[in-house]
Order: C-alpha cells, then structure tokens, then sequence
DNA sequence: AGTGCTATTGAGACAAGGTATCTTTATGTC
DNA sequence: GACATAAAGATACCTTGTCTCAATAGCACT
C-alpha cells in the first residue's frame, strides 16, 4: 500500500467529492494551480491544447461548484477564473492590470445582514467586487489609469 | 412654439448628451418604461421585430452609460438590465422569480472605503449583488427556493 | 420647405464564452 | 482482467454581443 503524499489537495477535494481522478483533470488542475492571476477559459485551453474545450469547461465549472476557484467579472463583464484562497471572501480586481486579488471583511457580512432585514426575504449569497487601479504592481511599474474605467459600476 | 410637456425624461437625457432623438430609441424607451422587473436585451427584440438587433444593443449601451439602466447578474451570470431609480444604489435578485431591487446604504460604501485603505490602490467602482430568495412576490404566491440556488456567490 | 452634413439604422457576418450531443475511452471496483 | 459507468473528445449549437458597410433619417441652417 502506497501512500501519495505529495500532490493537490485539490485533487483530493474532488475525489472526496465522488469525481474520478483523470488525467486531463491532473493537467487542469496543475495548470491553474501555478497561475497567481486570473486566468481565462481560453487561457487553459490554449496552454493545454491536447484536452477538449468542453473538458476543459467541464472542470471549471465543477471546481466552480466545489468552491476552489470563483469567477469574478472585469469592469467590462469579461469573466475571469481565479483560485479560491480563503473560505469566503470577496475580490479586488485592478482594471489597469487585471490582477484579482482575495479580501475579507465580517463588518460587510454584518451589514448585509441588516440589509437583508430592511429588503425583505432571506439572503442567499451576494457577489462584491471591488475595481481599483493602481494595485502595488501597477504603482511599481507606473502603469496608468487605463480610459474608459467608468462604465457600469452598479 | 410648443413646448413638450408630457414625454420621456429619459430621451431628454440622451439628448442633453447630444444624441439624437429618433424613432427606434423612442420606442425602446418606451417599452422599457413599462417593464418594473429586470429584462433582457433579446426581450427588447422579441417586442420589438421591426427594429434591428444591433440598435436594440446600441441603445442599451447607450443606456448603460448614461446611467439610464444597469446591468446585473443573475446568479448563474445570465444579464439582466434595470432601470436605475436611485443615483447610486445596489441590486437585490431573487434567485426564485428573477425580479431586481434596489437598495442604497452608505454604510457599505463607508465600510469599502475602509478596506480600500487595507487593500491598497484607489478605489473605482463596486459591483454588488445581494441574492435574495422568498421575495415579497414570491412569498405571497409561495413559490418555493430553486434547487440548485447555491453556485458561485463569491 | 429644401439642402446638406453626419449620426444612426438595418442586415448580416463575426466573436467570445459556454453548453449539448453522441461516440469512444479510461477509471475504479469486484 | 472484466464490467459498469463516469468522463473525454469532437463538433455542432446557443447566447450575448460587436463590427462593417451601405442606406436612411435627424437636425441645423437658409
């Protein structure tokens, strides 16, 4: 009896989960795990050109649904993938640069409470998302603000 | 000389802007003045056939940034656009019939500026969504909460 | 009311992001 | 190793928009 001791929690996540151990789903979950970004859909299918599209759209969506990466939405709409960090929490995405970051806050899970009281019916979830510019990586390479950042922020 | 009396504010909005007032943009005002859920851009096009695809997204575009109407997400990500009646504000979505709310609370936008300290970079825009199941509406006709409610709400 | 400039429209092709279907292949289990 | 079945691959299709380009219609001016 062998033991794997080194390898993807993640992996692990899954199977726990009753999913299959494949290889394309190795291949992904590698993939992704050495990305800090956010990445795209196509972003995995372009680096991984021997797996099919819909396979790779499949995994996304059940490591979606496993809640070990989110799906955060750019200022324009465009979606990007990133891995989860922590239980929950809520994203800073740089619209100079793109780069998604994690953040915590119980004082806004404490207000959305009272929030939900005044609106009315019970809360499911919430999704928040917060657009900045300058983040410390753009800051450092003097990246500008990019035109056209005002659009629908709700 | 005779002065318009009756009529869209909206349309005046766009043409405070130095759009043109024309046919097809009056009559999607129109429609969308008489709708108090969330639409989608396709209902737009299914009432009214006899105006192209392209300037049913045109003007919602022009719409959208001019603060006119809003575009929310579903849970599942599908689109939804709102007329905006508060100058800033947030949805609710209930996750059972779909219908949009608003609602405004500086709470949270003193709570984000807190964080936008923490996180670093100025802050641009916010994006949040509160989802809400057993609505008013719904409560009353005693529709039951969808399976599947619980996906990615970040 | 007619003229002219140019914004806007409509039609239809195209694009991004994703899902459905269907056959073949690979996993996990006994 | 055999079996049942989950998953993969290929590909067609769908949704939500955007782009192009010729034709049309608003608006301003006379």
């Amino acid at each position: 009896m062998t033991v794997e001791v080194r390898g993807s929690n993640i992996l692990a996540a899954l199977e726990n989960r009753g999913y299959r151990s494949t290889l394309p789903r190795r291949e992904i979950i590698e993939n992704l795990e050495k990305r800090n970004d956010g990445f795209t859909a196509e972003d995995l299918v372009r680096d991984l050109p021997h797996i099919g599209r819909a396979t790779v759209f499949r995994t996304i969506k059940l490591l979606l649904e496993s809640g070990i990466i989110c799906k955060v939405s750019l200022l324009n709409g465009e979606p990007r993938y990133s891995l989860a960090h922590a239980e929950h929490h809520h994203h800073t995405v740089c619209v100079a640069c793109g780069i998604i970051g994690e953040f915590h806050a119980g004082t806004i899970e404490r207000v959305l409470r009272l929030i939900a009281n005044e609106v009315g019916g019970t809360i499911i979830g919430h999704r928040l998302e917060l657009y900045i510019s300058s983040c410390a990586k753009c800051a450092r390479e003097n990246r500008p603000i990019p035109s056209g950042a005002r659009t629908l922020v709700s």
